[in-house]
DNA sequence: AAATAAATAT
């Protein structure tokens, strides 16, 4: 990018091609509907015919089918562009969308670079692709230069241009120079709010993205879509569902995508009966049920912990889009419900559905929750065999879920040194699980190191490690790995538990009194935990994550946000009911345990949605066999 | 003649 402006900012413009023949009229009419490229190379003939092989005009439309269209050839642009003489802005900003999309992303910029230097000037068209590229290759220094460009080239004030560069600059970071661009634009439109908003929330700052929501006079209902899902992102669901109330209040009127992300607002809570409100408003207005909002309520009832539900609206659907048995079969797996789908994609072969990369890791993960290791590593085969598909890191990381879950840590470790990829920590983190199942710190800790040093950041990597030293007694080992966390300033991300009851989400978290009935909770928890002590309960710490946090002074294992849940909804509910909990974080053992006692002696059904899996616990015992 | 964002499944 080293190519001056000032020497390129008088350019001459390129004189027009003269008009073309009524003839080449047709055959340019003709190449708008153009299917092959056998067919556009027959049009490129006519046209040489004509001799307007170096026609721009002509041309360009040639050059834009090869470049730009699904059933182009990039490789075929080049050539015919290298033949003309004097190729214009257009073909030139062709080029360079060819190149993006081709993810040649160099050669775009270097492009670009081939065009000042032939001294045609660039126009409006030409900097959101570049902006683009610049943003997808993270390059900072390339995108504050092309920044440079367009606002030398007098295109300072383009939209597309100036909404390009918020999304740019929000994809670098640069949130500062984000709100710059934003706050110079004369005419803002829904792009350039979304961009905005979505970013602040992505990158954290949800306050201020709701600054530049609150800021709105006239909000459509694109805008209150992006503030409610930044709400959703963050994990603020309280504010995103009162949003969604007061947005009602104003009239706005629900549209399929506020419909999608209320739902997945409800999923990621496990709000079920909220849930069904917005599938029954789907269903009473209108809102066309495409594929994409279908698996999205196939995945709430999933997820909410309804799979008859799940299973009786995907029964209904006329037409089931790929990612309706996606989320069907993914559904199934978290439930621990294996055989049943290996089912449904029988069911789906036999419709004609082609399975695709995320059906396989699926239906992997639904085989490695339950102890399926035989059919596991058939499907493993059969996906590359029967549908061409590659094992991708998911599929590996499922692979070896599913062996190092059986205890086949050989093998498991196997296939990591095999993988034909380097493994992400995905993989390497089921790898560490499994030592920690089945106890193998030696392995265990090698994983665990290499783990940490991929994820710096993420907490739950120490806490597997240090529950797999404090397994073996190394306490000392233990004390390390904390000390580790506290120099680099990791912070343990505090579990939560949402139960759903009467329609109304209530959130703990663990050791957290802000609930309005705290006190009572606190004190149900006490004597629940005493109840089942005389039925056979006895404490297991062997899970450590107190011992993690140096400042607590009672014991936070009494108070995780699972127990807090279940007492609260010991304290609202009727034997017989059934309670449903979903929470952030992985079940404990301790927490698994308990709750198992707690379902007989309370008779009460519990179901708890983890990270990963379904736990249904019903007299005493837990759907997931202890598999997990 | 031409374009940018926002939703689902790991």
């Amino acid at each position: 990018m080293q190519a001056t402006i000032t020497s390129v900012l008088q350019v001459i413009p390129t004189p027009q091609s003269p008009l073309s023949h009524q003839t080449s009229n047709n055959t340019l009419r003709g190449l708008e509907s153009c299917s092959s490229m056998s067919k556009l190379k027959q049009f490129h003939a006519q046209i040489v015919k004509h001799g307007l092989s170096h026609d721009n005009d002509a041309m360009g439309r040639v050059i834009k089918f090869c470049a730009i269209s699904e059933l182009g050839d990039l490789n075929y642009a080049l050539q015919l562009f290298d033949k003309l003489p004097e190729p214009d802005p257009f073909i030139y900003n062709t080029v360079i969308r060819g190149l993006l999309k081709s993810q040649m992303l160099r050669d775009s910029l270097l492009f670009y670079l081939c065009m000042l230097e032939s001294s045609v000037r660039p126009n409006s068209f030409t900097f959101p692709p570049l902006i683009r590229v610049c943003c997808i290759d993270n390059a900072v220094e390339e995108g504050k230069q092309i920044h440079g460009h367009v606002v030398k080239f007098g295109f300072g004030f383009d939209r597309f241009s100036q909404n390009n560069l918020i999304h740019m600059y929000v994809s670098f970071r640069c949130l500062e120079e984000a709100k710059r661009v934003f706050d110079n634009m004369c005419e803002r439109d829904d792009v350039s709010l979304t961009t905005l908003i979505s970013g602040y929330a992505q990158l954290g700052y949800v306050d201020e993205a709701f600054q530049v929501f609150d800021s709105i006079m006239e909000k459509s209902s694109v805008i209150w879509n992006a503030m409610i899902s930044a709400y959703v992102q963050s994990n603020r669901f309280h504010e995103a569902f009162a949003l969604f109330e007061r947005m009602g209040c104003e009239g706005v009127v629900v549209d399929k995508f506020l419909a999608s992300s209320m739902l997945s607002a409800c999923t990621r809570i496990g709000a079920l009966k909220q849930g069904e409100w917005i599938v029954e408003h789907v269903k009473k207005s209108g809102i066309e049920l495409d594929s994409k909002l279908s698996a999205t309520i196939v995945d709430m009832y999933c997820k909410c912990g309804c799979l008859d539900k799940a299973v009786e609206f995907f029964k209904g659907l006329s037409r089931k889009g790929i990612s309706s048995w996606n989320c069907m079969i993914g559904g199934l797996a978290m439930h621990g419900e294996g055989e049943a789908a290996i089912k449904v994609l029988k069911e789906m072969e036999s419709e004609r559905v082609a399975p695709d990369y995320i059906t396989f890791v699926n239906l992997l993960s639904a085989c490695a929750h339950s102890g399926l290791v035989e059919e596991g590593k058939h499907y493993f085969r059969y996906m590359k065999e029967t549908y061409g598909i590659e094992p991708g890191m998911e599929h590996y990381g499922c692979l070896v879920d599913l062996l190092g879950r059986a205890g086949l840590l050989v093998e498991a470790t196997r296939v990591v040194n095999d993988m034909p990829m380097s493994p992400d920590v995905g993989v390497l983190g089921a790898l560490l699980g499994a030592c920690r199942i089945h106890k193998n710190v030696e392995l265990g800790e090698k994983i665990g190191k290499q783990v940490i040093e991929l994820e710096p950041q993420n907490s739950g990597r120490y806490v597997l490690l240090a529950n797999l030293y404090a397994n073996a007694g190394r306490w000392e080992d233990v004390a390390s790995i904390r000390k580790l966390m506290n120099d680099r300033g990791v912070k343990k991300v505090p579990g939560f538990s949402i139960v759903e009851l009467e329609g109304v989400v209530h959130e703990f978290i663990a050791g957290g009194r802000t609930h309005p009935q705290a006190k009572e909770i606190y004190v149900k928890v006490n004597e629940m935990l005493e109840c089942i002590k005389s039925a056979g309960y006895s404490p297991d710490s062997d899970g450590m994550q107190y011992d993690i946090d140096e400042e607590e002074t009672e014991n936070p294992l009494n108070y995780h946000s699972e127990k807090l849940a279940i007492a609260f909804g010991l304290l609202k509910s009727k034997p017989g009911d059934i309670l449903r909990i979903t929470k952030n974080l992985r079940v404990c053992k301790d927490c698994h345990q308990a709750s198992k006692f707690i379902s007989k002696v309370y008779n009460l059904e519990i179901i708890v949605r983890d990270r990963n899996r379904f736990h249904h616990f019903k007299g005493g015992e837990c759907s997931c066999k202890d598999y997990w």
